[in-house]
RNA sequence: GCCCCGAUAGUGUAGCGGCCUAUCAUACAGGCCUGUCGAGCCUGUGACACGGGUUCAAAUCCCGUUCGGGGCGCCA
């Protein structure tokens, strides 16, 4: 039976295991040679002697990042650095590595981000790297977990679709059959219908889809968005459901993973909500009585943000933007100019987007108009608004830039695992 | 869409007109070595992105191409 290497520290001293993974490097004294070994849960060492392995030879050729199967004694009392080791008994090569690497698992010298993302599959075996992915998974394990404690349903609508754009931003084109059709650049206009539908709270986790030529280590083409819709609730429900899902999960992550967190240099401090608010007006304010010179209407910069980010340090929320700022489906406020809508910043950057929606078909009609869109291009959406639509609001959450913030990697490519950016269509 | 920067062995770099038959590290290959743990020691293989141009002379300067990194706008 396999043992994962993290559970090797629970045997008894003199255990015989059997463990499987990769040959992360060798030391070779001729008749005595040391494996560290390493699967998904960690690393230990395996000592192989020749006057007691029958395949020595060809074990002392292995090599590095070869895939091995060990059967061996435990021993608690080695005299290695770790003070424990495997006593190889069996050990069988299961697939040889070719050499030399194009990129090295433990090399003591870096690479650049580019080799390491066309040897991804390499690049992922360091720890440091799958405890990103480990994170999210837990991440958003948190997150459903409680979602579902909240009865939201979970659902999936296409990706594939016949709308233009909701505005923003430019999407890709597909072929579909004779027809022309879209990647979605967001679930916003079927999280509605699934409102009008009755299904009162939706949440999706999907892809979103921006075909944006930008250039930054803040933008994906292709990233992860959790996305929210509650019938019956505002823009302050809204925001409470979000920082509790939030805090929720990136709390129960730490109760969770603390320790491997930070032995891989990941500091994260756990989560208070409520989280501080600021209005759109007040942080023009705050931002021309720091230097900027911002007017009503303009969007908050990169440098803007830094601004904010050393004010509240963490997650704030940015509430009340400019009707003109948002997209159409976009509730007004009691002050028209004003939206009844929020960003939620975590530290400089914005990770999430979200607003009481227009439920009135009347106003969402007029909507149309004023921002130039032709209304026959949304009648499948349109037509959902005419026969009972509840008021609601709800948020889309940009999990590949949430992971990025939260770990304090420096490209949210970091927290993709195969990124698709301007140029980047492989692997 | 606009702007800036870069490309030298498998990987990461030094060199920035002649001292380059190109530096160093790491990886890789071979050898020595019975307890290594950044193993050590010896030997070896291995690179100037591509195409033009300037010059007596180009890795080095200029132009173009390709590929890459980043900033802005916009956004998750």
């Amino acid at each position: 039976m396999r043992t994962y290497i993290a559970d090797i520290k629970t045997l008894d001293d003199g255990s015989d295991v059997t463990i499987k993974g990769w040959v992360q490097e060798t030391r070779k004294i001729k008749n005595l040679m040391f494996i560290i070994m390493r699967d998904n849960t960690g690393s230990i060492q395996v000592t192989a002697k020749k006057d007691s392995m029958k395949n020595y030879d060809q074990l002392y050729d292995i090599t590095r990042e070869s895939v091995i199967s060990v059967y061996g004694t435990l021993n608690k009392k080695s005299i290695s650095k770790s003070g424990m080791e495997i006593q190889g008994i069996e050990i069988e090569i299961l697939s040889i590595a070719d050499t030399p690497l194009p990129l090295g698992v433990i090399d003591r010298v870096s690479a650049d981000f580019d080799t390491r993302l066309n040897n991804r599959f390499l690049d992922l075996r360091k720890p440091e790297h799958l405890l990103i992915f480990q994170f999210e998974s837990q991440l958003l394990f948190g997150i459903r977990e409680f979602m579902n404690k909240e009865n939201f349903i979970e659902v999936h609508t296409p990706k594939i679709v016949a709308a233009a754009t909701e505005g923003g931003a430019d999407l890709f084109r597909v072929e579909y059959f004779e027809k022309n059709a879209f990647l979605n650049q967001s679930p916003q206009l079927y999280k509605e219908i699934l409102i009008a539908s009755g299904f009162d709270k939706v949440f999706e986790v999907g892809p979103a889809f921006r075909a944006e030529k930008e250039n930054t280590v803040r933008h994906l083409n292709e990233f992860t968005s959790i996305d929210m819709e509650a019938a019956f609730i505002d823009d302050k429900k809204a925001m409470e459901y979000l920082e509790n899902a939030i805090s929720y999960a990136v709390n129960r992550n730490i109760d969770l993973m603390h320790t491997k967190l930070e032995e891989y240099g990941y500091h994260l401090e756990k989560i208070e909500t409520p989280f501080p608010r600021i209005s759109y007006e007040d942080g023009i304010k705050y931002l021309n009585d720091h230097g900027l010179k911002l007017n009503f209407g303009d969007d908050f910069s990169p440098e803007a943000n830094k601004i904010l980010a050393e004010k509240f340090n963490g997650f704030y929320f940015i509430t009340g933007w400019p009707s003109d700022m948002r997209p159409f489906y976009t509730h007004p406020d009691t002050n028209p100019a004003l939206t009844k809508s929020f960003d939620l910043q975590l530290n400089d950057i914005e990770v999430t987007s979200g607003a009481q929606r227009i439920h009135n078909y009347k106003m969402l009609e007029d909507n149309f108009m004023k921002k130039g869109l032709n209304k026959n291009d949304f009648e499948f959406y349109e037509k959902a608004f005419k026969f009972g639509m509840p008021p609601h609001a709800g948020w889309g959450l940009g999990l590949e830039r949430l992971v990025m913030n939260l770990l304090h990697l420096n490209n949210v490519r970091e927290s993709t695992l195969f990124p698709r950016d301007r140029t980047r269509l492989s692997p």
